[in-house]
DNA sequence: CCTATAATCAAATGAACGTTTGATTATTTT
DNA sequence: AAAATAATCAAACGTTCATTTGATTATAGG
């Protein structure tokens, strides 16, 4: 054991940070090690020492920060066993809270996976993450079917209602800028307004 | 003026499909020239010829298509004069169905502009292309404000409401694949029933 | 005080890619 | 058919990275 010692050395989830920021500005294929690691005050190959499988390793450890995050509130949200209505709405801004104030979250949830994930020479740990994603999907889900089935919400094509609240939810990450008009809870609670009243009955 | 046979020549508009899809699978960065070219059968040097400019001029082509063909559609359907709730309807058809139908829409929607348009050394055209883009926002705000008005929808955030409907259609060109359990026209008509619910008075 | 080693850096390596260049081919115009 | 030129290609160029390598520094454990 040795170098620990306060301002020389760097941990694993300042870089994890620095490299979420990077990644939702840039992209994944615009951001370079150089970037990602002058925020941290190190040089590029340095990096290797916290993340040796590089890039796309690195990519990975930021979606899954991201996506463990949000699953845990929303999973939270569930637990507490409020009706339909209720939970959908604290799920609701448990999401778009998630997205405004932890970078790495609105990075998991929007980034151009199609394109990135691809370029990742990590089969498994793509697979691992989209499965998250699927699950945090089928949550929502289960919530609305729940409410449909209690008679509290009327009947909705389910799927594309999912689609339709996560776009909205989602698409936060793309113009959502901190100081703006409206708090991230401001904003979460009237999306939640807009979706519940579509399941009005 | 010479060479314009059949099947020795490229015109600019095959070029700029093959780029569009080529620019939603892998993104702008993850587009090389040689992709775009072997997809209409050239090398990457020849698209030098049709785009003297280059790649990122490319991009502005695509992006402008795409938003010059939704902006006709939705023109169109604003001028037909309808009440709001109908043309708020109509709008949202014309906007999904353009997302699923035309690969140059669904680009220009949901690129990762943030970091595209930004490496691009056409500041003018990347300004000029994103008034476009706020253009089309202010159309569909202002039925919805219409609609207020006329005392057919709720008082709703409109800034909100613009942002969550926008981004419920954008999301449509993330997860849509041809061939899927509903068309374009069907999912377009199931979003427009939630979002039209969500304004009942 | 040594010694092993965690953490870092500067520089080298090598591949990928946008773009340029100079020929080549095919077609129109005259 | 000449001449002019549109359209294309193959190869070269230069740059920008991700990643590797080998040295260096500082500290924890003995």
């Amino acid at each position: 054991m040795a170098r620990k010692p306060a301002d020389q050395t760097v941990n694993r989830d300042e870089i994890l940070v620095a490299a979420a920021e990077v990644f939702q500005e840039r992209g994944y294929l615009g951001a370079t090690m150089a970037d990602i690691a002058s925020k941290v005050g190190l040089t590029a190959g340095s990096l290797y020492h916290h993340f040796p499988a590089g890039k796309s390793d690195l990519l990975l450890a930021v979606l899954n920060a991201g996506i463990d995050a949000v699953l845990r509130e929303v999973d939270a949200v569930i637990a507490a066993g409020a009706p339909p209505d209720e939970t959908l709405r604290h799920l609701i801004e448990a999401h778009i809270i998630g997205i405004t104030d932890n970078v790495s979250i609105g990075t998991a949830m929007v980034f151009d996976l199609h394109a990135a994930l691809d370029l990742t020479d990590n089969p498994e740990g793509k697979d691992a993450f989209l499965l998250r994603r699927d699950e945090f999907e089928k949550r929502y889900r289960r919530v609305v079917e729940d409410g449909i089935t209690a008679g509290l919400f009327r009947h909705v094509d389910m799927g594309i209602f999912t689609k339709a609240l996560l776009g909205a939810d989602n698409w936060v990450s793309v113009w959502f800028r901190p100081g703006g008009r409206l708090t991230g809870k401001q904003i979460a609670e009237r999306i939640a307004d807009i979706f519940l009243s579509a399941l009005r009955c």
